[in-house]
Order: C-alpha cells, then sequence, then structure tokens
DNA sequence: GACATATTTCAAATATTCTTGAACTATTGA
DNA sequence: TCAATAGTTCAAGAATATTTGAAATATGTC
C-alpha cells in the first residue's frame, strides 16, 4: 500500500456515519446487508449513505453485490489487513521490541 | 476506545503530512525527533507543523517532551495499538476465520 | 537584562468534505 | 408495458479543516 491508498482508506474511516457503517460490516462479516439496511440502523438519509459506502468501497475497505434490486454491502478484510500493516511498517527501525507492537 | 476517540485517531492519520509525520515517528521509535527537524523533513511551515502535531499528540498517537528549546515527539504505541484493536472488534460475529484477520 | 532560537497560538483566507433534496437508473413483479 | 422498489448521481449550500503570516511564549546564552 502505498501513502496516497492509505489516506483514501483512513479518511473513509475517520467520519462518524462510515465509522460506524465499517465496523457494523466487520460484525456481520460476509454475509454484508443491504443498502437499504445499513441507512436505516444509522438513520442517514440514502443518497448521504450512498455517498458514504462509495468512499468506503473506493478505500477498497467494503465490497458490493446486487440481490435482485437490493446493493448489498460486506467488509473486504484484505484491505483493512493492508492499512493495518502499511501503519505499523518499519516500526521502530525494525527493532519492534522497542515499541512493543 | 470508543468511536469518538477513534475518529480523532484516525482524521489525525488521514491527512498527507500527518500520516508522514506518523510513519516517520513510528521509524524513529522511541527516540523521537524535534519539532524542526520534523518540519525540515516534510518541508512544511513550523505553523502548519505545530497545528499537525497538536492533532496527532489530541489522538493519542504521539506523546511530546522538552529537551532545552527543543520539543521532541514521539509515537505512542499504545494508541497506536488501541486503534488497531478497535477497528477488528468484534470481526464476523466473534468467528475471526471466516473473515481471516 | 538583552538577544537568539525553537515552537506555538491566533485570525483570516482558502480549500475540502458533508448534507440535502430532486432527478435519474436499474431491477422486479403485476 | 407500467408502476413500485432500491439505490445512485448531481448541484448547491452548509459545515469543517488547512494554510499562511504575524505575534506571542518559553528557554537558553552572552
Amino acid at each position: 500500500m502505498d501513502e496516497r491508498t492509505a489516506i483514501i482508506a483512513l479518511s473513509a474511516l475517520a467520519q462518524e456515519h462510515r465509522l460506524q457503517v465499517f465496523r457494523m460490516l466487520v460484525h456481520e462479516g460476509p454475509t454484508g446487508l443491504p443498502a437499504g439496511e445499513i441507512a436505516a440502523r444509522i438513520g442517514a438519509a440514502p443518497s448521504a449513505l450512498s455517498f458514504h459506502l462509495a468512499h468506503l468501497e473506493r478505500a477498497g475497505l467494503v465490497r458490493a453485490w446486487r440481490v435482485k434490486q437490493q446493493i448489498y454491502y460486506a467488509v473486504q478484510v484484505e484491505g483493512m489487513r493492508l492499512l493495518l500493516a502499511f501503519l505499523t511498517e518499519d516500526c521502530c527501525q525494525g527493532q519492534p521490541e522497542l515499541c512493543g507492537v
């Protein structure tokens, strides 16, 4: 992961509604939830939610697929994993015992 | 960690200069670097850097201490650890094998 | 005390992000 | 084909965040 991508992912998570959505999807796992159900649970307008889901998807943190009229969203674990790895990369000049990560 | 705190930490990292500073400090480890050295390395104005360092400190991601006229900054690993734990909390309804984290 | 150095604070200007509501697209079922 | 359902897109306005430069603070040195 490069810095630009990491900022897209971090800014995707650094917003109240999107963080709630992300955590909801992390909790749900691979089954995912349809957009409308997510909007109802966090109490957001459909268009606002669509904006937020697009940000999370662009960041590689969630993926989407259609089932009949509904669009399901689920967490994309690989994206999360890459982000966490990027943040802890090269910790303490390669001597992680120094900082305990 | 609660949601509010997580958003402060994530938005601290979701900015080009601050992410550069954070990664620089992760790399340096507990020794840290003085504010002026950080500003010089990323090419930011002192007042802008001060603003960013304050954001990172408020987020609990770095800590600061004075040595003569200089103020040193170093990564605060516990803050980073708490954030990463928060993001992966309750993954897949407690069945992490479902999503491979 | 006077000056130099390192950094922070503040207010204004600028830039970016978020919300809203209306219009639009895609899919389904009668 | 028509109407209903589920979501998305768009443009405008509102809210937030960032940069800038000047002034202020804190510490150390002569």
